[in-house]
DNA sequence: TGTACATCAGTGAACGCGCGTTCACTGATGTAC
DNA sequence: TGTACATCAGTGAACGCGCGTTCACTGATGTAC
Protein backbone atom coordinates (compact mmCIF):
# COMPACT_ATOMS: atom_id res chain seq x y z
CA UNK A 1 0.00 0.00 0.00
CA UNK A 2 1.62 3.19 -1.31
CA UNK A 3 1.52 6.52 0.19
CA UNK A 4 -2.38 7.09 0.22
CA UNK A 5 -2.47 10.15 2.39
CA UNK A 6 0.73 11.91 2.28
CA UNK A 7 0.48 13.08 5.36
CA UNK A 8 -0.84 16.61 5.67
CA UNK A 9 -1.46 16.83 2.04
CA UNK A 10 -4.07 17.90 0.36
CA UNK A 11 -3.48 15.94 -2.77
CA UNK A 12 -4.51 12.26 -2.81
CA UNK A 13 -1.76 10.72 -4.17
CA UNK A 14 -3.32 7.51 -5.48
CA UNK A 15 -6.67 8.75 -5.92
CA UNK A 16 -7.34 6.20 -9.42
CA UNK A 17 -6.42 3.18 -7.34
CA UNK A 18 -8.57 3.94 -4.87
CA UNK A 19 -11.29 4.72 -7.31
CA UNK A 20 -11.21 1.07 -8.54
CA UNK A 21 -10.69 0.13 -5.07
CA UNK A 22 -13.72 0.91 -3.40
CA UNK A 23 -15.41 0.79 -7.06
CA UNK A 24 -14.44 -3.30 -6.27
CA UNK A 25 -15.81 -3.15 -2.86
CA UNK A 26 -19.51 -1.46 -4.70
CA UNK A 27 -19.63 -4.50 -7.69
CA UNK A 28 -18.95 -6.99 -4.57
CA UNK A 29 -21.66 -5.72 -2.18
CA UNK A 30 -24.19 -4.97 -4.91
CA UNK A 31 -23.43 -5.97 -8.04
CA UNK A 32 -22.63 -4.41 -11.81
CA UNK A 33 -25.15 -1.85 -10.98
CA UNK A 34 -23.79 -0.67 -7.71
CA UNK A 35 -20.48 0.47 -9.42
CA UNK A 36 -21.69 4.31 -8.91
CA UNK A 37 -19.04 6.60 -9.66
CA UNK A 38 -20.79 9.17 -7.44
CA UNK A 39 -20.97 6.70 -4.51
CA UNK A 40 -16.73 5.08 -5.24
CA UNK A 41 -15.71 9.21 -4.42
CA UNK A 42 -17.76 9.23 -1.76
CA UNK A 43 -15.98 6.32 0.13
CA UNK A 44 -12.53 7.17 -0.73
CA UNK A 45 -13.69 10.79 0.79
CA UNK A 46 -13.41 12.84 -2.36
CA UNK A 47 -15.67 14.92 -4.78
CA UNK A 48 -17.01 12.97 -8.15
CA UNK A 49 -15.65 15.47 -9.96
CA UNK A 50 -12.23 14.66 -9.01
CA UNK A 51 -13.14 11.39 -10.31
CA UNK A 52 -12.82 12.57 -13.92
CA UNK A 53 -9.32 13.49 -14.07
CA UNK A 54 -8.71 9.49 -13.82
CA UNK A 55 -11.01 8.38 -15.91
CA UNK A 56 -13.08 9.79 -18.77
CA UNK A 57 -16.54 8.57 -18.15
CA UNK A 58 -18.48 6.09 -15.64
CA UNK A 59 -18.50 3.54 -17.93
CA UNK A 60 -14.09 3.45 -17.84
CA UNK A 61 -14.51 3.40 -14.20
CA UNK A 62 -16.70 0.07 -14.58
CA UNK A 63 -14.20 -1.66 -17.11
CA UNK A 64 -10.96 -0.49 -14.49
CA UNK A 65 -13.54 -2.37 -11.74
CA UNK A 66 -14.22 -5.50 -14.06
CA UNK A 67 -10.19 -5.94 -14.83
CA UNK A 68 -9.42 -5.65 -11.41
CA UNK A 69 -12.16 -8.75 -10.54
CA UNK A 70 -10.52 -10.42 -13.60
CA UNK A 71 -7.48 -10.24 -12.09
CA UNK A 72 -8.52 -11.59 -8.34
CA UNK A 73 -10.06 -14.69 -9.82
CA UNK A 74 -6.86 -15.16 -11.62
CA UNK A 75 -4.86 -14.89 -8.04
CA UNK A 76 -7.50 -16.85 -6.37
CA UNK A 77 -7.04 -19.89 -8.89
CA UNK A 78 -3.73 -19.53 -9.39
CA UNK A 79 -3.50 -20.11 -5.13
CA UNK A 80 -4.79 -22.96 -5.32
CA UNK A 81 -2.65 -24.27 -7.36
CA UNK A 82 0.18 -23.80 -5.54
CA UNK A 83 -1.35 -24.86 -2.42
CA UNK A 84 -2.92 -28.07 -3.93
CA UNK A 85 0.31 -30.14 -5.34
CA UNK A 86 0.90 -32.46 -2.99
CA UNK A 87 3.41 -34.82 -4.69
CA UNK A 88 5.95 -33.13 -6.23
CA UNK A 89 7.28 -35.91 -7.98
CA UNK A 90 4.44 -37.79 -9.62
CA UNK A 91 6.13 -40.02 -11.93
CA UNK A 92 5.61 -40.64 -15.27
CA UNK A 93 2.65 -42.95 -15.17
CA UNK A 94 0.74 -40.71 -12.88
CA UNK A 95 1.69 -37.42 -15.00
CA UNK A 96 -2.05 -37.50 -16.48
CA UNK A 97 -3.72 -37.79 -13.49
CA UNK A 98 -1.87 -35.03 -11.91
CA UNK A 99 -2.34 -32.82 -14.93
CA UNK A 100 -6.25 -34.14 -14.18
CA UNK A 101 -6.08 -33.26 -10.46
CA UNK A 102 -5.03 -29.53 -11.49
CA UNK A 103 -7.78 -29.36 -13.83
CA UNK A 104 -9.80 -30.32 -10.99
CA UNK A 105 -8.46 -27.97 -8.55
CA UNK A 106 -8.69 -25.20 -10.99
CA UNK A 107 -12.69 -25.53 -11.64
CA UNK A 108 -13.00 -25.89 -8.09
CA UNK A 109 -11.67 -22.86 -7.09
CA UNK A 110 -13.66 -20.74 -10.19
CA UNK A 111 -16.57 -21.79 -8.69
CA UNK A 112 -15.41 -21.29 -5.08
CA UNK A 113 -14.61 -17.66 -6.53
CA UNK A 114 -18.48 -17.15 -8.32
CA UNK A 115 -19.94 -18.41 -5.03
CA UNK A 116 -17.89 -16.81 -2.60
CA UNK A 117 -18.03 -13.33 -4.27
CA UNK A 118 -20.93 -13.32 -7.02
CA UNK A 119 -21.14 -9.62 -7.09
CA UNK A 120 -17.24 -9.39 -8.59
CA UNK A 121 -17.64 -12.56 -10.84
CA UNK A 122 -21.27 -10.72 -12.16
CA UNK A 123 -19.10 -7.85 -13.42
CA UNK A 124 -16.32 -9.63 -14.66
CA UNK A 125 -18.84 -11.67 -17.02
CA UNK A 126 -21.52 -9.43 -17.23
CA UNK A 127 -22.46 -7.28 -20.24
CA UNK A 128 -20.74 -4.16 -18.82
CA UNK A 129 -17.62 -3.21 -20.30
CA UNK A 130 -15.89 -5.51 -22.42
CA UNK A 131 -13.27 -8.56 -22.11
CA UNK A 132 -9.36 -7.51 -23.01
CA UNK A 133 -7.72 -9.49 -25.95
CA UNK A 134 -6.87 -13.19 -24.55
CA UNK A 135 -3.65 -13.26 -25.99
CA UNK A 136 -2.21 -9.95 -24.74
CA UNK A 137 -2.43 -11.59 -21.43
CA UNK A 138 0.14 -9.23 -20.46
CA UNK A 139 3.45 -11.33 -19.41
CA UNK A 140 5.38 -8.49 -18.36
CA UNK A 141 3.57 -8.20 -15.54
CA UNK A 142 4.42 -11.79 -14.87
CA UNK A 143 1.38 -13.33 -13.84
CA UNK A 144 -1.11 -14.83 -16.22
CA UNK A 145 -4.62 -14.35 -16.10
CA UNK A 146 -7.05 -17.49 -15.82
CA UNK A 147 -6.82 -17.90 -19.10
CA UNK A 148 -3.32 -19.21 -19.44
CA UNK A 149 -3.27 -21.24 -16.18
CA UNK A 150 -6.18 -23.50 -17.76
CA UNK A 151 -3.83 -23.77 -21.19
CA UNK A 152 -1.30 -24.54 -19.23
CA UNK A 153 -2.84 -27.03 -17.25
CA UNK A 154 -4.66 -28.64 -21.07
CA UNK A 155 -0.78 -28.62 -22.15
CA UNK A 156 -0.01 -30.83 -19.66
CA UNK A 157 -2.81 -33.20 -20.24
CA UNK A 158 -1.78 -33.46 -24.00
CA UNK A 159 1.14 -34.14 -23.21
CA UNK A 160 0.57 -36.63 -20.89
CA UNK A 161 -1.35 -38.03 -23.54
CA UNK A 162 -4.46 -37.62 -22.01
CA UNK A 163 -5.42 -35.93 -24.85
CA UNK A 164 -5.87 -36.65 -28.71
CA UNK A 165 -3.85 -34.08 -29.97
CA UNK A 166 -5.95 -33.11 -33.03
CA UNK A 167 -8.34 -32.39 -30.03
CA UNK A 168 -6.32 -30.02 -28.42
CA UNK A 169 -6.68 -26.39 -30.26
CA UNK A 170 -9.43 -24.52 -28.47
CA UNK A 171 -10.28 -27.11 -26.44
CA UNK A 172 -9.83 -24.48 -23.20
CA UNK A 173 -12.48 -22.37 -24.42
CA UNK A 174 -14.65 -25.57 -24.01
CA UNK A 175 -13.61 -26.61 -20.58
CA UNK A 176 -13.79 -22.68 -19.72
CA UNK A 177 -17.43 -22.87 -21.28
CA UNK A 178 -18.27 -25.55 -19.42
CA UNK A 179 -17.40 -24.78 -16.02
CA UNK A 180 -18.57 -21.22 -16.53
CA UNK A 181 -21.94 -22.59 -17.07
CA UNK A 182 -21.94 -24.56 -13.94
CA UNK A 183 -21.08 -21.22 -12.22
CA UNK A 184 -24.02 -18.96 -13.93
CA UNK A 185 -26.90 -21.43 -13.73
CA UNK A 186 -25.90 -21.98 -10.03
CA UNK A 187 -25.80 -18.05 -9.27
CA UNK A 188 -28.65 -16.40 -11.52
CA UNK A 189 -30.37 -19.63 -13.45
CA UNK A 190 -32.84 -22.11 -12.83
CA UNK A 191 -29.85 -24.01 -10.18
CA UNK A 192 -29.94 -21.14 -7.61
CA UNK A 193 -32.73 -23.26 -5.76
CA UNK A 194 -29.96 -26.20 -4.88
CA UNK A 195 -29.52 -26.09 -1.54
CA UNK A 196 -25.36 -26.06 -1.06
CA UNK A 197 -25.67 -30.22 -1.08
CA UNK A 198 -27.09 -30.55 -4.11
CA UNK A 199 -24.98 -27.83 -6.05
CA UNK A 200 -21.79 -29.83 -4.61
CA UNK A 201 -23.16 -32.81 -6.08
CA UNK A 202 -24.04 -31.11 -9.14
CA UNK A 203 -20.61 -29.36 -9.34
CA UNK A 204 -18.52 -32.71 -8.99
CA UNK A 205 -20.68 -34.26 -11.61
CA UNK A 206 -20.04 -31.76 -14.15
CA UNK A 207 -16.65 -31.78 -13.53
CA UNK A 208 -16.59 -35.47 -13.92
CA UNK A 209 -18.35 -35.20 -17.17
CA UNK A 210 -15.90 -32.34 -18.43
CA UNK A 211 -12.86 -34.53 -17.51
CA UNK A 212 -14.71 -37.68 -19.30
CA UNK A 213 -15.46 -35.47 -22.47
CA UNK A 214 -11.27 -34.76 -22.97
CA UNK B 1 -54.51 -11.35 -30.25
CA UNK B 2 -57.84 -10.35 -28.30
CA UNK B 3 -59.40 -7.57 -27.90
CA UNK B 4 -56.41 -5.25 -28.04
CA UNK B 5 -58.94 -2.06 -27.95
CA UNK B 6 -62.06 -2.54 -28.06
CA UNK B 7 -63.35 0.12 -30.15
CA UNK B 8 -64.24 3.41 -28.64
CA UNK B 9 -63.02 2.29 -25.02
CA UNK B 10 -61.57 3.94 -22.83
CA UNK B 11 -60.28 1.16 -20.91
CA UNK B 12 -57.19 -0.96 -22.96
CA UNK B 13 -58.63 -4.55 -22.30
CA UNK B 14 -55.66 -5.93 -22.09
CA UNK B 15 -53.06 -3.94 -20.11
CA UNK B 16 -51.20 -6.27 -18.76
CA UNK B 17 -50.52 -8.19 -21.72
CA UNK B 18 -49.44 -5.30 -23.87
CA UNK B 19 -46.97 -3.42 -20.99
CA UNK B 20 -45.02 -7.02 -20.58
CA UNK B 21 -45.04 -7.21 -24.61
CA UNK B 22 -43.22 -4.01 -24.76
CA UNK B 23 -41.10 -4.49 -21.92
CA UNK B 24 -39.67 -7.36 -23.74
CA UNK B 25 -39.68 -5.40 -26.64
CA UNK B 26 -37.50 -2.74 -24.18
CA UNK B 27 -35.21 -6.24 -23.04
CA UNK B 28 -34.78 -7.23 -27.23
CA UNK B 29 -33.39 -3.77 -27.94
CA UNK B 30 -31.50 -2.82 -24.71
CA UNK B 31 -31.13 -6.22 -22.05
CA UNK B 32 -31.99 -6.20 -18.88
CA UNK B 33 -31.67 -2.58 -17.95
CA UNK B 34 -33.67 -1.18 -20.42
CA UNK B 35 -36.76 -2.40 -19.04
CA UNK B 36 -38.11 0.87 -17.94
CA UNK B 37 -41.93 1.02 -16.43
CA UNK B 38 -42.42 4.45 -17.38
CA UNK B 39 -40.75 3.64 -21.24
CA UNK B 40 -43.35 0.83 -21.40
CA UNK B 41 -46.11 2.30 -20.31
CA UNK B 42 -44.88 4.57 -22.99
CA UNK B 43 -44.70 2.61 -25.71
CA UNK B 44 -48.69 0.92 -24.82
CA UNK B 45 -49.88 4.28 -25.06
CA UNK B 46 -50.96 4.62 -21.62
CA UNK B 47 -49.76 6.38 -18.20
CA UNK B 48 -47.32 4.50 -16.09
CA UNK B 49 -49.38 5.05 -13.50
CA UNK B 50 -51.71 2.80 -14.94
CA UNK B 51 -49.08 -0.19 -14.81
CA UNK B 52 -49.63 -0.71 -10.78
CA UNK B 53 -53.22 -1.75 -11.36
CA UNK B 54 -51.18 -4.58 -12.94
CA UNK B 55 -47.88 -5.06 -11.35
CA UNK B 56 -47.08 -4.51 -7.81
CA UNK B 57 -43.79 -2.65 -9.09
CA UNK B 58 -40.97 -2.38 -11.84
CA UNK B 59 -39.22 -5.30 -10.26
CA UNK B 60 -42.88 -7.42 -10.63
CA UNK B 61 -42.78 -5.96 -14.52
CA UNK B 62 -39.45 -7.29 -14.80
CA UNK B 63 -39.92 -10.49 -12.97
CA UNK B 64 -43.37 -10.62 -15.83
CA UNK B 65 -40.89 -10.23 -18.75
CA UNK B 66 -38.42 -12.45 -17.75
CA UNK B 67 -40.96 -15.15 -18.00
CA UNK B 68 -41.84 -14.33 -21.39
CA UNK B 69 -38.34 -14.58 -22.48
CA UNK B 70 -38.10 -18.11 -20.99
CA UNK B 71 -40.78 -18.89 -22.64
CA UNK B 72 -39.84 -17.70 -25.62
CA UNK B 73 -36.46 -19.80 -25.64
CA UNK B 74 -38.71 -22.83 -24.96
CA UNK B 75 -40.63 -22.13 -28.44
CA UNK B 76 -37.49 -21.75 -29.96
CA UNK B 77 -36.12 -25.06 -28.88
CA UNK B 78 -39.27 -27.15 -29.41
CA UNK B 79 -39.66 -25.35 -32.99
CA UNK B 80 -36.22 -26.65 -33.90
CA UNK B 81 -36.65 -30.39 -32.22
CA UNK B 82 -40.19 -30.53 -34.29
CA UNK B 83 -38.10 -29.34 -37.72
CA UNK B 84 -35.54 -31.53 -37.28
CA UNK B 85 -37.11 -35.34 -37.19
CA UNK B 86 -36.15 -36.51 -40.77
CA UNK B 87 -36.15 -40.25 -40.14
CA UNK B 88 -39.61 -40.76 -38.44
CA UNK B 89 -38.73 -44.53 -37.89
CA UNK B 90 -34.92 -44.68 -36.80
CA UNK B 91 -34.72 -48.44 -36.14
CA UNK B 92 -33.73 -49.57 -33.03
CA UNK B 93 -30.02 -49.93 -33.26
CA UNK B 94 -30.32 -46.06 -34.66
CA UNK B 95 -32.14 -44.89 -31.67
CA UNK B 96 -29.09 -43.55 -29.40
CA UNK B 97 -27.87 -41.84 -32.80
CA UNK B 98 -31.03 -40.15 -33.02
CA UNK B 99 -31.27 -38.99 -29.72
CA UNK B 100 -28.01 -37.46 -29.79
CA UNK B 101 -29.08 -36.18 -33.01
CA UNK B 102 -31.79 -34.25 -31.25
CA UNK B 103 -29.65 -33.06 -28.11
CA UNK B 104 -27.34 -31.27 -30.27
CA UNK B 105 -30.42 -29.87 -32.37
CA UNK B 106 -31.57 -28.70 -29.17
CA UNK B 107 -28.24 -26.96 -27.68
CA UNK B 108 -28.05 -25.28 -31.41
CA UNK B 109 -31.49 -23.95 -30.90
CA UNK B 110 -30.46 -22.87 -27.57
CA UNK B 111 -27.22 -20.89 -28.59
CA UNK B 112 -29.09 -19.36 -31.77
CA UNK B 113 -31.68 -17.80 -29.44
CA UNK B 114 -28.76 -16.73 -27.44
CA UNK B 115 -26.92 -14.92 -30.09
CA UNK B 116 -30.47 -13.90 -31.73
CA UNK B 117 -32.12 -12.45 -29.14
CA UNK B 118 -28.81 -11.14 -26.69
CA UNK B 119 -31.07 -9.07 -24.55
CA UNK B 120 -33.94 -11.51 -23.48
CA UNK B 121 -31.17 -14.28 -23.16
CA UNK B 122 -29.31 -11.95 -21.25
CA UNK B 123 -32.84 -11.11 -18.92
CA UNK B 124 -33.33 -14.73 -19.31
CA UNK B 125 -30.35 -15.77 -16.97
CA UNK B 126 -29.30 -12.48 -15.55
CA UNK B 127 -29.19 -11.33 -11.47
CA UNK B 128 -32.68 -9.74 -11.99
CA UNK B 129 -35.65 -11.61 -10.85
CA UNK B 130 -35.52 -15.29 -10.49
CA UNK B 131 -36.27 -18.62 -11.78
CA UNK B 132 -39.32 -20.70 -11.11
CA UNK B 133 -38.95 -23.62 -9.53
CA UNK B 134 -38.19 -26.52 -12.47
CA UNK B 135 -40.53 -29.11 -11.39
CA UNK B 136 -43.30 -27.02 -11.25
CA UNK B 137 -43.00 -26.65 -15.38
CA UNK B 138 -46.94 -25.98 -15.48
CA UNK B 139 -48.29 -29.37 -17.20
CA UNK B 140 -51.60 -27.91 -17.81
CA UNK B 141 -50.22 -25.30 -20.11
CA UNK B 142 -49.36 -28.32 -22.30
CA UNK B 143 -46.12 -26.85 -23.11
CA UNK B 144 -42.94 -28.02 -21.11
CA UNK B 145 -40.20 -25.72 -20.91
CA UNK B 146 -36.73 -25.67 -22.45
CA UNK B 147 -35.63 -28.01 -19.13
CA UNK B 148 -38.16 -30.88 -19.56
CA UNK B 149 -37.83 -30.57 -22.98
CA UNK B 150 -33.93 -31.42 -22.23
CA UNK B 151 -35.02 -34.18 -19.63
CA UNK B 152 -37.08 -36.05 -22.79
CA UNK B 153 -34.18 -36.57 -24.68
CA UNK B 154 -31.72 -37.52 -22.21
CA UNK B 155 -34.44 -40.27 -21.26
CA UNK B 156 -34.74 -41.37 -24.31
CA UNK B 157 -30.40 -42.08 -24.56
CA UNK B 158 -30.76 -43.52 -21.27
CA UNK B 159 -33.32 -45.74 -22.66
CA UNK B 160 -31.32 -46.20 -26.13
CA UNK B 161 -28.62 -47.70 -23.40
CA UNK B 162 -26.31 -44.32 -24.69
CA UNK B 163 -25.87 -43.39 -20.86
CA UNK B 164 -24.64 -45.72 -17.80
CA UNK B 165 -27.97 -45.41 -15.53
CA UNK B 166 -25.97 -44.60 -12.71
CA UNK B 167 -24.95 -41.55 -14.43
CA UNK B 168 -28.60 -40.55 -16.01
CA UNK B 169 -29.83 -38.71 -12.45
CA UNK B 170 -29.02 -34.49 -12.59
CA UNK B 171 -27.69 -34.84 -15.80
CA UNK B 172 -30.09 -32.76 -17.48
CA UNK B 173 -28.29 -29.61 -15.30
CA UNK B 174 -24.80 -30.75 -16.58
CA UNK B 175 -25.49 -30.76 -19.84
CA UNK B 176 -27.59 -26.87 -19.57
CA UNK B 177 -24.64 -25.96 -17.86
CA UNK B 178 -22.50 -27.18 -20.48
CA UNK B 179 -24.59 -25.48 -23.81
CA UNK B 180 -25.11 -22.25 -21.16
CA UNK B 181 -21.68 -21.44 -20.52
CA UNK B 182 -20.87 -21.27 -24.26
CA UNK B 183 -23.61 -19.16 -24.92
CA UNK B 184 -22.63 -16.64 -22.04
CA UNK B 185 -18.56 -16.61 -22.70
CA UNK B 186 -19.60 -15.53 -26.57
CA UNK B 187 -21.96 -13.11 -25.52
CA UNK B 188 -20.19 -11.21 -23.05
CA UNK B 189 -17.04 -13.13 -22.43
CA UNK B 190 -13.61 -13.86 -23.85
CA UNK B 191 -15.18 -15.51 -26.67
CA UNK B 192 -17.18 -12.18 -27.93
CA UNK B 193 -14.14 -11.60 -29.80
CA UNK B 194 -14.30 -14.50 -32.04
CA UNK B 195 -15.38 -14.12 -35.66
CA UNK B 196 -18.58 -16.27 -36.59
CA UNK B 197 -16.86 -18.86 -37.98
CA UNK B 198 -14.14 -19.67 -34.96
CA UNK B 199 -17.44 -19.24 -32.75
CA UNK B 200 -19.48 -21.65 -34.74
CA UNK B 201 -16.21 -24.14 -34.81
CA UNK B 202 -15.84 -24.03 -30.86
CA UNK B 203 -19.61 -24.36 -30.34
CA UNK B 204 -19.22 -27.39 -32.72
CA UNK B 205 -16.44 -28.89 -30.78
CA UNK B 206 -18.09 -27.93 -27.44
CA UNK B 207 -21.01 -29.94 -28.49
CA UNK B 208 -18.69 -32.84 -29.41
CA UNK B 209 -17.48 -32.88 -26.19
CA UNK B 210 -20.46 -32.66 -24.47
CA UNK B 211 -21.42 -35.59 -26.13
CA UNK B 212 -18.29 -37.69 -25.40
CA UNK B 213 -19.06 -36.63 -22.03
CA UNK B 214 -22.44 -38.42 -21.41
C1' DT C 1 19.53 27.22 -2.12
C1' DG C 2 15.87 30.12 -3.50
C1' DT C 3 12.35 31.85 -6.38
C1' DA C 4 8.84 32.13 -10.52
C1' DC C 5 5.73 29.71 -12.76
C1' DA C 6 3.32 26.03 -15.39
C1' DT C 7 0.95 22.04 -14.39
C1' DC C 8 -1.61 18.96 -11.75
C1' DA C 9 -5.29 17.21 -8.75
C1' DG C 10 -8.36 18.49 -5.98
C1' DT C 11 -13.09 21.55 -4.49
C1' DG C 12 -17.95 22.85 -4.31
C1' DA C 13 -21.84 24.09 -6.52
C1' DA C 14 -24.87 23.38 -10.02
C1' DC C 15 -27.11 21.32 -14.39
C1' DG C 16 -30.58 18.48 -16.48
C1' DC C 17 -32.36 14.05 -16.72
C1' DG C 18 -35.29 10.14 -16.26
C1' DC C 19 -36.60 7.22 -13.09
C1' DG C 20 -40.11 4.69 -9.70
C1' DT C 21 -43.92 5.76 -7.25
C1' DT C 22 -48.09 8.17 -5.19
C1' DC C 23 -52.27 10.74 -5.28
C1' DA C 24 -56.89 12.36 -5.96
C1' DC C 25 -59.57 12.02 -9.80
C1' DT C 26 -62.98 10.25 -13.41
C1' DG C 27 -64.93 7.79 -17.07
C1' DA C 28 -66.27 2.99 -18.28
C1' DT C 29 -67.96 -1.49 -17.02
C1' DG C 30 -70.87 -4.84 -15.29
C1' DT C 31 -74.06 -6.55 -11.79
C1' DA C 32 -78.40 -6.62 -8.64
C1' DC C 33 -82.89 -5.71 -8.53
C1' DT D 1 -85.71 -3.89 -20.26
C1' DG D 2 -84.23 -0.22 -17.40
C1' DT D 3 -81.96 1.94 -13.64
C1' DA D 4 -78.70 2.57 -9.36
C1' DC D 5 -74.50 1.78 -7.86
C1' DA D 6 -70.08 -0.50 -6.60
C1' DT D 7 -66.04 -1.62 -8.79
C1' DC D 8 -62.56 -1.33 -12.07
C1' DA D 9 -58.96 0.68 -15.05
C1' DG D 10 -57.60 4.46 -16.70
C1' DT D 11 -55.71 9.95 -16.27
C1' DG D 12 -52.57 13.75 -15.31
C1' DA D 13 -49.83 16.04 -12.31
C1' DA D 14 -46.53 15.92 -9.00
C1' DC D 15 -42.96 14.04 -5.53
C1' DG D 16 -38.25 13.16 -4.27
C1' DC D 17 -34.24 10.91 -5.55
C1' DG D 18 -29.69 9.95 -7.11
C1' DC D 19 -27.36 9.82 -10.97
C1' DG D 20 -23.52 11.34 -14.59
C1' DT D 21 -21.37 15.26 -15.89
C1' DT D 22 -19.66 20.19 -16.29
C1' DC D 23 -17.76 24.42 -14.68
C1' DA D 24 -14.86 27.97 -12.82
C1' DC D 25 -12.01 27.78 -9.09
C1' DT D 26 -7.78 27.04 -6.01
C1' DG D 27 -4.33 24.98 -3.35
C1' DA D 28 -0.33 21.83 -3.92
C1' DT D 29 3.46 20.06 -6.57
C1' DG D 30 7.54 19.99 -9.03
C1' DT D 31 10.66 21.95 -12.43
C1' DA D 32 13.79 25.63 -14.71
C1' DC D 33 16.92 28.88 -13.87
Amino acid sequence: MRARKPAGSYHHGDLRNALVGSGTELAREGGPDAVVLREAARRVGVTSASAYHHFASHGDLIQAVKLRAMELLGDRMRASMAEDQPAQAPGESGAASAARHRLRALGAAYLSFAFDEPGLFRLAFGPRGSWPALQAADPEHGDSGPFLLLSEVLDDLAAAGAIPPERRPGLEYVVWAEVHGIAVLCLDGPLAQLDSAQRQQTISRALDAIIRGL
